[in-house]
DNA sequence: ATGGTAGCGTAGCTA
């Protein structure tokens, strides 16, 4: 089974990328996060015409919004609020093989990396800390599940460009990575992406809109990130990071798609 | 130290 998730950034505007996406890699299944766009309107047509019959939407005027698309039959679809906002955030369904998936997209948490002084910081901060009381109570390692999206933090040192000059850069800040940690060891999450690229290795999957030369500058973040349970270790297979997507013309987004090979 | 770009929707917010 192929897993792919994207921080599309406007599933309308990018729906031929998503095209080209599924006929260069051929997922199972789609996670994507920042569709900007009301259940209603998701371009689900022209994506039921490549075999993904399967969907679960979850999205908003705008901003934000998550989504599940598969050719594999999706159950027990869900979604879960945090923090007390309808913001369209997480998305859950249940996929052949008794496996739980979530979609998700973590606030990105402003500029300023103070909780008191913005409340965009302490949003992002109590989302993490209420993900990590939720994954802590329903853990079970013997359990199928995959959490992934834009979790919009870079906890290690080789997830960014520079550590010492990201130190005080939202998505890179001693607190961000101590509530992304708490997290991943409440849900007793493995990092598929350190699994199979060593921590000393550089590992990214976004670079800024605002750079000049993206590639050149090569100043990017590892934001985006695959989870799995205990029980799925055996089965990872393969997984890419797809960074050619960040030239993909017109108008590329500036997340790229992170995919994951189970063998199940 | 600052400003740089992008999407939505058509001003200003969010990233």
């Amino acid at each position: 089974m192929r897993i792919v998730t994207w921080n599309i950034n406007s599933v309308r505007l990018r729906l031929p990328l998503l095209l080209r996406l599924i006929d260069e890699t051929a997922p199972d299944v789609i996670c994507l996060q920042e569709t900007k766009v009301v259940d209603d309107s998701f371009p689900m047509a022209a994506i039921a015409e490549r075999g993904y019959n399967f969907g679960h939407v979850h999205g908003m005027k705008s901003y934000n919004g998550v989504a599940i698309l598969s050719r594999l039959p999706l159950t027990d679809c869900a979604r879960r609020n945090w923090c007390g906002r309808e913001d369209c955030r997480h998305a859950i369904a249940e996929l052949p093989g008794d496996v739980e998936l979530h979609s998700v997209y973590v606030p990105s948490g402003g500029d300023i990396p103070d909780p008191v002084a913005n409340p965009k910081f302490a949003h992002k901060l109590q989302f993490l800390d209420e993900m990590a009381g939720w994954c802590g109570e329903r853990q079970d390692p013997a359990r199928r599940r995959i959490m992934l999206g834009d979790f919009n933090i870079a906890p290690l040192e080789h997830d960014v460009w520079s550590h010492k000059q990201m130190q005080d850069v939202v998505s890179h800040t001693a607190i961000e990575i101590e509530k992304l940690t708490a997290l991943q060891q409440a849900g007793n999450w493995v990092d598929v992406g350190r699994h199979f690229v060593p921590a000393n290795e550089k590992l990214y999957t976004w670079w800024s809109y605002r750079a000049q030369d993206w590639n050149v500058s090569n100043r990017g973040r590892h934001l985006d990130h695959i989870w799995v349970s205990p029980a799925l270790v055996p089965a990872l297979a393969g997984y890419q990071v797809l960074r050619d997507a960040r030239g993909w013309e017109p108008k590329p987004s500036d997340h790229v798609p992170v995919l994951v090979d189970l063998a199940l």
